[in-house]
DNA sequence: CGCTTTATTGAGAGATATCAATACTTGTGG
DNA sequence: CCACAAGTATTGATATCTCTCAATAAAGCG
């Protein structure tokens, strides 16, 4: 476990808007969220681009650039951030050694893809108040995971990045908020957001409520928690 | 390599129609496509359901249960198929004593992140006849990649999986498909597909011409060509 | 050869985008 | 500390794309 913590080569601080690495850079290393809020954007070659995550602390970046030895995506952070960094060679070295720690990596590789598939079948089969709502869930389940309060957070994303990140409009976006805040279902002001009807919500995102179709693991020091966006 | 040989366990031929694994299944293996198609399909829980990818020989399936301990989609034969049996763990272990092994197989799980972050912004980003002409052109280079003609070739799935795929019904696919006929870019009976004017489906699908912005890596024994999707 | 599945095509409805105007925040420099 | 500018968010009116429902046609299968 002492080989383990060697692996954080280095933290590093980064301001709201500055880059953890971008597309096509060389791939150098992973980043673990240490705190504050990232963001991943996607861009093609015609110019539009689209958030393809959001990450919170414990989470993993940068994998999308094992493939290529490049980075195929822009991390940027939402707000004054801290990262670890974590040589991909020296993690591949020791899991080599560390049978529990290849298993985790292996994991963490995994639950990206599935989450990547949850988000695609959001994008294609949903419609929009479906996935705005499917989009607070998930992030207050994720905050709650790290002891916050899964009823009242402050997005650290514009409605410009939600829209992005759900396939629609920021327009979209305001009005969705709007709605809501009208049926009771949530409060908003500004990037302020309570929770107040969460089994609507969940009705919305089309969760069978009181059924586990989110797969939950035990937290691990190499850790990036299920449900990343 | 001989020991890479051995991580194939065994051969299993499906029949068209007929499911490699289900979703909520226990994970027990990778499985390589030998010959055929396949697609993976994961579904929500109010039963709504979305295709996420093809799959052509060469490329494996199965990562997505990693994570989990068990599969969270289902992968269905679309033509009389074979696939070989890749035990996790049997790999796990090979690959701690084989770095190239090892490394390869990160790559694999890493395209597969990136491709879905590509798939995610075919979705979040284009009108309906950029996805397909994406589609198209995505599909078409893979086939060339394994030897098959990359301007004329035999759809192996249904209006309805290209749509589901697509995140648009499957009427708007036939409709696109009339479209594209009539203004010369393709030739379409039934399902066999001609490209006519590439560049113009190029163009669609936001690919700058002569420009090549998809990455592509050599050929491996445990491969998984880049772009599957 | 008939039955079932799959694909095509049309007409109308609905969701979301686009364009545009206004309001609210936040940060910065005087 | 205030005022202004730049960025961000809200809301409305209209346009557009894609869906939905429906009818027909073609293909694959037993």
């Amino acid at each position: 476990m002492t080989k383990v913590d060697n692996l954080i080569e280095s933290r590093v601080r980064v301001k709201k808007g500055e880059h953890i690495y971008q597309q096509g850079q060389k791939m150098d290393a992973l980043y673990s969220v240490r705190f504050g809020t990232l963001k991943s954007e996607n861009s093609l070659a015609d110019g539009r681009s689209q958030v393809t995550g959001f990450h919170l602390p414990g989470e993993i970046v940068g994998l999308d650039g094992i493939g290529s030895n490049v980075y195929t995506s822009n991390s940027v952070a939402l707000e004054d951030s801290e990262v670890c960094m974590i040589h991909l060679n020296e993690l591949e070295n020791l899991s080599r050694q560390v049978p529990s720690l290849q298993a985790q990596f292996h994991r963490i590789l995994s639950r990206e893809i599935s989450q990547g598939h949850q988000h695609l079948l959001a994008l294609g089969t949903m419609r929009a108040e479906e996935r705005l709502a499917n989009f607070l869930l998930n992030l207050s389940d994720r905050l709650a995971l790290r002891g916050y309060s899964a009823s009242e957070f402050n997005l650290k994303m514009s409605r410009e990045d939600i829209g992005s990140y759900l396939g629609v409009q920021l327009e979209t976006v305001s009005r969705l908020f709007s709605r809501f805040a009208e049926t009771g279902m949530v409060q908003i002001k500004q990037r302020n957001v309570k929770l107040i009807d969460i089994a609507a919500l969940e009705k919305l995102a089309g969760r069978q409520s009181s059924n586990q179709s989110t797969i939950v693991c035990p937290p691990f020091n190499l850790s990036s928690e299920p449900g990343s966006m």
